[in-house]
DNA sequence: ATGGTATACTGGTCTGACCACTATGGCAAG
DNA sequence: CTTGCCATAGTGGTCAGACCAGTATACCAT
């Protein structure tokens, strides 16, 4: 029998979505004032603690500007940005397009690291093989080194947005959902064939050769979705009770 | 005389930092339990209000969760996040790695979107292109229309996760460094010429020419940088009180 | 017209209290 | 000895009212 997991919504958070939305629909607009928090929580019912978290809540997403002594403001920005904060925390990017992602991003990536990579940053990728190859007797299959892999190779390639960008893509690998899948997928075998992926990639970087570290870094991500294909059926038939992510990629509507 | 903004760092901004300082150096490691927020905020000086303010700014940011009655945990990703958290925020990613990123990631999904566009999310693109194109009285010159162009393409994509990489690379540039650069750099002639690139890409979306859009596209950011690469002198000598930021890209050295 | 100032309003913090939920351990029934 | 209940202590969640510290504006003296 599948069971929703209950979650009592916390005051906070139910404020802060009215005024997510309030946003989102242009009812809100950029640089608007809000009401004041004594105001809001007269309105909403409640006592002021809470008004002012959903605020910070909202202050830390950069939807708001919290401006002390004159009020809080909608941020220029905030209605493109409401639509990523529910897409984020949504967790509605399925691993297939996940996957389809890290593909073309890091293949890119790779290649620049290729280029530009130091010495010193060439031993921190070692490192993280080594870590993983001396490390088989951890039973939690999910390993560490491995995002750490990915990142350093971001980090090599010298610029700061693509390591944030390879952050940003392997964060979302941690919804429930995507959780759930690795425990079906993840295997010893599989997560040494990863790691041997892994040295060929820092092979080729180490030879300046962006080329074939491109190629091996797409070869790589080729690979594990092949094995998550594979693995789908068992998947699916156990964790029924979510939503089902789009299989390999078709068309989707426009989201606003 | 270069004046420095004073930003009166409010307390739960403070505490925050501490613990993910904390949680970054692996003091406190996952799934560790916090002490409780009448400890903390004892042991701060401090009352219990801006100490739950600190935490529901950390539980925002998937730091860390708050489980009512029993306490708050270091969530199993937080340190990796941690970085993430912080270089954002820090906005340290230079306006040229910035356009070298996108450079290398929005070619690709102008590529993509040229494979799988519908005609309702070519339809958004050029709406967007018209948008700028009949307003160019706005006194603004960064225009909203610019953003959504690129994120529709994006979206044009079929893939979630490259809408939202898109998304966050436009959130980069909303860094106080970028903003000001901007008011320098931006003219009415260069937005005409940007939104005739606009219009090219999208024509070759139109044809489902990936290779076209993808060098489209790249020929865009190349010129956006050579623009800024030219208007560059002017900028620095202007705001000189920042942190002046990498010229073309050289190397870095690791952040950890 | 200028510049300072009084003042009302805003967010920031404090206090202390109470509620709701969780965990734990002891105790009684099986 | 196991099982299941339940009291209890500790946790986060919320409330109330107060005061402090900045901001903005209108007013007044110069």
């Amino acid at each position: 029998m599948p069971l929703t997991l209950v979650e009592p919504r916390r005051i906070y958070h139910q404020i802060a979505e009215q005024i997510v939305a309030m946003i989102a629909s242009g009812e809100l607009l950029p640089n608007a004032r809000l009401p004041s928090e004594r105001d809001l929580a007269v309105r909403l019912g409640v006592s002021r603690p809470p008004v002012r978290e959903a605020l910070i809540a909202l202050e830390v997403e950069g939807l708001v500007d919290v401006r002390m002594g004159s009020g809080v403001y909608v941020r220029q920005e905030a209605a493109s940005r409401a639509s990523t904060w529910r897409a984020r925390k949504a967790g509605d990017v399925g691993p297939f397009e996940l996957l389809a992602a890290r593909r073309m991003v890091e293949s890119t990536i790779a290649a620049e690291a290729a280029k530009n990579a130091t010495t010193e940053q060439l031993d921190a990728i070692q490192e993280t093989v080594d870590a993983i190859r001396d490390d088989s007797s951890r039973y939690d299959l999910r390993h560490p080194a491995d995002r750490l892999f990915h990142v350093r190779v971001a980090e090599a390639s010298g610029n700061t947005a693509l390591v944030l960008l390879t952050n940003v893509l392997w964060d979302l690998r941690d919804g429930s959902l995507h959780r759930r899948i690795e425990e079906y997928f993840s295997t010893h075998e599989l997560r040494d064939q990863s790691n041997q992926d892994h040295e060929d990639i820092l092979t080729a970087i180490r030879a300046h050769d962006s080329r074939a570290a491109s190629n091996l870094m797409r070869q790589h991500l080729d690979r594990v979705e092949r094995e998550l294909s594979r693995a789908w059926p068992t998947i699916t038939s156990t964790a029924r009770n979510e939503k089902e992510p789009a299989r390999p990629a078709p068309k989707r509507r426009n989201r606003v």
